[in-house]
RNA sequence: GCCACCGUAGCUCAGCGGGUAGAGCAGCUGAUUUGUAAUCAGCGGGUCGGGGGUUCGAAUCCCUUCGGUGGCUCCA
């Protein structure tokens, strides 16, 4: 048994559900229900790098007694140990560890659980002077608590770990950051050491080449390599800068939303940037949302406030007619620009930043068309973030959060509508407890990228607080008054985040209908300039997007330069072509069609862009 | 906002135990007239993020400020 265990490379083992060392293979009852824990487990992973993670934390020790430990979990990707250190780790501080880890890890020391009592825990790390541990044990309401020892390395640990250290065959250590004690901001900045490990050192490679792909992909790089936007210093940070390129993508994808809003039974808006402060106190955002607010500014001795949000404006289209029932379900899109502050240090790219525009729409409905509401902004969702070649989603709903506002049975009423409409399209979902926004709760899908990556875009929020705040109202059937519920939702989210999440996905090689430039056509020589002049003509004349490159260059040159810029296809146009009055097409891919017709091309790329149709390339 | 690191030509980066800046790409000019990922040569281009200090002298050391990066927290 034991040695059937060894060779299996099992960690650990689950006795009646529970999650034990190893070690108590010696003392199972017969009756006992085991699981045997493999290394290449999600739980054995894990604890995998918890073990791995205390054998850091012993390194530390080793190196630097003056510091002293907190705590060091396993995270999805890997695991981190928080340290409390007066002078930060540096990159060198870095290798000196890892490499006392490889010692640890050499000399196969065992990682011994023992339970003893809380007292005598204090005590003992009282002697050791890690007050963190004391401040945690405080916590524990258990008066028995086990430690873990491993070459000389106490820890306070629920456990349960690797035999022995020898069993950490591929681990890195990877970033330094600072982190607060208990990530309260309040509370002292420790230096947090994050790392990784892997059953083989293959998989940790392959990880390693994972983080270089993501590197390759990252929205910010390919910005501005492919001159699709520009975050000023001077304009201010966290305000995107739309160049031509990437002005021409978000173009399209407006095109692209717009007309299937109106399909879809949206009216679409525009509404100003900014409103009277009054506007925001009346909705409640100065009350839940201020701290996201951009101060506000005095105009003609009245307080006025940049657009956090949309709704206001949205409910005063509602307020500007009598409503019927009969014209319910109302639909109002909006592509609308909103400011918010985010703190500096959480800025980034596209992904994160202080103006940006929602793909926002306001349903009002009433209570019994609440769910079929929802359903179609599902479905409706679907097809637009399927479109973009997203078919994978993590689903939330969140429920109410300590700052609320609204009767509980709203609050309730709501939840179970959308966790209906989600049943009814047999879509799966998770709930996230209290991470609701104040007014109502929510819908959250996450997409997933090429790279198993999850984003957060689109959100579906009910909302009975706003309709009541701005008292508006619809006749109903039986000539009384009636409040119609509201729903917020967005598709994409905000455009940045969005065009940023699209660039990463394709890794900057946008599908055709997406692309900037579509087609570059380029000649070969001076000859043949005007020939490559007519086909450009003809192309731009037949609404395709194309580049004209008759620069005095190789023809090698020219592709090389469309390829880097990600343009899906290129005509090289020479003799051979001039005569037969035909074209040779290549793909950005590399893929070659000689001499074909210029039409049939047309045809090809016209009903390409027209299905946007999906072509994933690898990066090159 | 907090902790750490970074900020040199349009871009990517070198120079940084102090002695008033350098490469490649891009740009411009010329030569070359080209067949599937870089033709050759010449030229122009930087108050080294801003401000202050130490020093005879600062891109280099110190302080401060503004940006960026990785985290903490929060979110579209």
């Amino acid at each position: 048994m034991k040695k059937f265990l060894i060779d299996n490379q099992a960690l650990a083992i689950k006795v009646n559900g529970d999650l034990k060392d190893l070690s108590v293979i010696y003392s199972l009852n017969s009756n006992d229900e085991i699981e045997i824990i493999h290394i290449n487990s999600k739980e054995g992973l894990e604890i995998l790098r918890h073990s791995t993670a205390h054998i850091m934390a012993h390194a530390v020790k080793e190196l630097f007694p003056e510091v002293k430990v907190t705590i060091g979990p396993a995270i999805e990707e890997g695991f981190y140990y928080d340290f409390d250190k007066e002078t930060p780790f540096t990159e060198e501080d870095l290798q000196k560890i890892e490499k006392k880890m490889q010692e640890i890890i050499k000399s196969r020391k065992p990682f011994i659980r023992r339970e003893i009592s809380k007292d005598e825990a204090v005590k003992l790390f009282e002697s050791l002077g890690e007050t963190y541990k004391i401040e945690i044990l405080k916590e524990i309401e258990d008066d028995k608590v086990s430690i873990y020892e491993e070459g000389g390395f106490i820890d306070l640990c629920r456990g349960p770990h690797i035999p022995h250290t020898g069993m950490v065959k591929a681990f890195k250590l990877l970033s330094i950051a600072g982190a607060y004690w208990r990530g309260d901001e309040r509370n002292k900045m420790l230096q947090r050491i994050y790392g990784t490990a892997f059953p083989t050192k293959q998989e940790l490679d392959e990880y390693l080449k994972f983080l270089e792909e993501v590197k390759k992909r990252d929205h910010r790089r390919l910005g501005k390599q492919l001159r699709l936007f520009d975050i000023s210093e001077e304009v201010g940070p966290g305000l995107i800068i739309w160049l031509p390129n990437g002005a021409m993508v978000r173009k399209i994808i407006e095109d692209f939303w717009k007309d299937e809003h109106l399909k879809a039974g949206y009216q679409l808006l525009y509404t100003p940037h900014i409103a009277k402060l009054d506007l925001w106190s009346k909705s409640g955002h100065l009350d839940f949302y201020r701290e996201n607010m951009f101060s506000p500014m005095q105009i003609d001795e009245v307080a006025y406030q940049l657009k956090p949000m949309n709704c206001p404006f949205h409910i005063q289209v509602y307020k500007s007619e009598l409503r019927s029932y009969r014209d319910l379900p109302l639909r109002f899109a909006e592509l609308g620009t909103v400011y918010r502050y985010e703190r500096s240090g959480v800025l980034h790219g596209l992904l994160r930043v202080r103006g940006f525009t929602q793909d926002d729409a306001h349903i009002f409905c009433t209570e019994e068309q609440l769910e079929e509401e929802i359903q179609k902004v599902l479905d409706f969702t679907v097809f637009i973030l399927s479109t973009f070649g997203f078919d994978n989603y993590e689903i939330y709903i969140s429920t109410r959060p300590e700052k609320y506002v609204g009767t509980l049975e709203n609050w309730e009423k709501a939840t179970f509508a959308l966790q209906q409409a989600l049943k009814m399209r047999n879509l799966p979902y998770q709930i996230d407890p209290g991470e609701g926004v104040f007014y109502g709760p929510k819908i959250d899908i996450k997409i997933k990228d090429v790279l198993n990556r999850a984003w957060q875009c689109s959100t579906i929020q009910v909302d009975f607080n706003i309709p009541e705040r701005f008292d508006i109202i619809y006749r109903g059937k039986d000539g009384h008054e009636h409040r119609p519920i509201m729903i917020h939702r967005a598709l994409m989210g905000s455009l940045e985040r969005f065009i940023g999440v699209l660039i990463e996905h394709y890794a900057g090689a946008f599908p055709t209908w997406l692309a900037p430039v579509q087609v570059e056509v380029m000649s070969i020589s001076e000859k043949h300039v005007g020939y490559a002049r007519k086909i450009y003509d003809i192309l731009i004349e037949r609404g395709i997007r194309a580049k004209l490159n008759i620069e005095n260059e190789k023809i090698g040159y020219k592709i090389r330069q469309a390829t880097i810029e990600k343009i899906p296809y290129m005509l090289i146009l020479g003799d051979k072509e001039a005569e037969k009055n035909k074209i040779t097409v290549r793909r950005r891919n590399g893929e070659n069609f000689e001499l074909i017709d210029t039409e049939k091309f047309i045809d090809f790329i016209t009903k390409e862009i027209k299905t946007k149709k999906q072509i994933l390339e690898v990066v090159q």
